[in-house]
RNA sequence: GUCCCCAUCGUCUAGUCGGUUAGGACACCACCCUUUCAAGGUGGCGACACGGGUUCGAAUCCCGUUGGGGAUACCA
């Protein structure tokens, strides 16, 4: 009988949450949310030194924002908490002290600069093996008795092959040899990220480990203090890492990597969760638009890619259009709000709204692109673009508006299909093919000479606006 | 330097048991549709890093090379 699934995300609250963070939480989820199991929230604040104001609140922010709930964690609690590192000092202390009496760890009284030293020389031997840190007994008894602070490191064994079987990547084996003796707990009292990410793994009874893989070296450390401890290890499955264009490690410095970022540029969460599920991971069929629960369904560990991914902008842009298309009228009048509001266009109705939000969702990528590319539908053009005007308006034109505006003011019915007819026979009445009226008359409604169907843009915009601005347009092109 | 991981179109990827005209998506180009612009449709461009094996047959298995990335902190 297997264990309960119980998996956790663990960020280190240093700022904000990066979008392969947000990957590896969101394939945490849903691992969880596939087998039942439960998804856990812990946050690894152990460097004092990197502590951030507003940190922890940023990432729980973004978390929320991507709508991963979690079932366990520092704002709602759970029967394993606290869950906040810096809570549990005591717990890592403990573990150290055990270590320490049976002889799986060692107090080491090495300064700074020494183990400067060590390294830089260290690296130019060539030495495959784990650099020496340890001193002669007598020496570090005298370090101790005067007072010298300390650390309390991992005695690495020699000559070892630590094998493991990686979810996604398969058998992995390294020597002990190359393994450094790692500090567990800092001169501060505080553990390293390697004894409080195992001491906690144990203690919040997690099973599956799923993180990046910039951890995958570090691994024999963590197994080899699993055993000290007396712990069974829980299966680990390390994650391609997300990649600049450059095919580096995705940071700053090339673009936005923070969630928040992308929240800010109006992208979708369901956009952006869609899109980085499928950055080292597809279903193996042609389908890509998943939601959150279409994933829970979809999604397999098994499945996951072994190679880095680049973090692909235009893709992403099209996950979004995507999104925006399949919006519901009403809910995009919604959010168009906000983004008209700030033009000061603010007293439009939802039901017009909504009329505008069809007639445009399938041309833009971003919601508030539709204020920009139609203006028209929420303010009277105040001008006609040039290149437009000299391409469709005639000499002529004024004259052939006056007779269509004619013919439209008195309709019965505002309709596309009467505009559309009625406007055809005008222009059979004027002798003129249809374009010398729909190209004007569009010109003189929205400004511009490009937008939706003119048919459905006049009926949108109503008669009065419409004929107003075909008059204005006569008095203003001539 | 050393260790670990990775390697199919520009990008994301299919290919999981060796036999495919190496498929799809984004981007790009052309055409169709639409008297506009998008969307949509059709087509095009475009890849198995290289070298050895194993095999009747290798993108697929093995070895090596090259390339890329990660790790080598009292950071995570």
């Amino acid at each position: 009988m297997d264990a309960p699934v119980r998996v956790r995300f663990a960020p280190s609250p240093t700022g904000y949450l990066h979008v392969g963070g947000l990957r590896t939480a969101l394939y945490n989820y849903l691992f969880a949310r596939k087998h039942g199991g439960t998804f856990v929230l812990r946050i690894e604040d152990t460097d004092q030194s990197r502590y951030v104001e507003g940190a922890e609140e940023s990432l729980l922010r973004s978390l929320r924002w991507a709508g991963l709930q979690y079932d366990e964690g520092p704002d709602v609690g759970g029967k394993y908490g606290p869950y906040r590192q810096s809570e549990r000092l005591a717990l890592y202390q403990e573990a150290a002290e055990e270590l320490l009496r049976a002889g799986h760890a060692y107090r080491c009284y090495r300064t700074p600069e020494e183990l400067e030293q060590l390294r830089e020389e260290h690296q130019k031997s060539k030495n495959p093996n784990r650099l020496d840190v340890r001193l002669p007994r007598e020496e570090s008894e005298r370090r101790a008795a005067s007072g010298m602070p300390s650390v309390v490191r991992l005695l690495v064994p020699d000559g070892e092959t630590i094998a493991f079987e990686d979810l996604v990547r398969g058998p992995v084996a390294i020597s002990s040899d190359i393994v450094d003796d790692q500090i567990l707990l800092k001169s501060d009292g505080f553990p390293t990220y390697h004894l409080a990410n195992v001491v906690d793994d144990h203690a919040m009874q997690i099973s599956h480990v799923i993180r990046g893989e910039e951890w995958l070296p570090s691994v024999p450390k963590h197994l080899l203090l699993y055993r000290y401890l007396g712990f069974e290890p829980p299966r680990l499955a390390h994650l391609p890492l997300l990649l600049n264009s450059d095919r580096s490690k995705l940071s700053k410095r090339q673009g936005d990597v923070a969630v928040e970022d992308y929240r800010d540029k109006s992208f979708y969460p369901e956009a952006l969760l869609n899109f980085v599920a499928f950055l080292g991971w597809n279903p193996g069929d042609d389908r890509e638009i998943f939601s959150r629960d279409e994933l829970v369904e979809a999604w397999s560990l098994e499945r996951v890619n072994k190679s880095g991914a680049i973090f692909n902008l235009d893709k992403l842009a099209w996950f979004n259009q995507q999104y925006v298309r399949m919006r519901p009228d009403a809910e995009l009048a919604e959010e168009l709000r906000p983004h008209l509001a700030a033009r000061n266009w603010d007293h439009f109705d939802t039901a017009y709204l909504a009329q505008v939000a069809q007639l445009m969702k399938e041309r833009v990528t971003f919601v508030y692109e539709i204020p920009e590319l139609a203006p028209y539908f929420f303010t009277e053009p105040t001008e006609y673009d040039a290149d437009a005007v000299k391409k469709r308006w005639k000499p002529e034109s004024g004259e052939r508006l006056k007779v269509l505006s004619g013919a439209y003011s008195s309709l019965a019915e505002w309709h596309a299909d009467e505009l559309e007819s009625t406007l055809q026979k005008t222009a059979e009445t004027l002798a003129v093919g249809a374009g010398q009226l729909i190209h004007p008359t569009r010109l003189a409604v929205s400004g511009v000479g490009v937008g939706p169907s003119l048919y459905h843009l006049l009926e949108v915009l109503g008669r009065e606006r419409c004929l107003v601005r075909i008059e204005r347009a006569i008095e203003s092109l001539g």
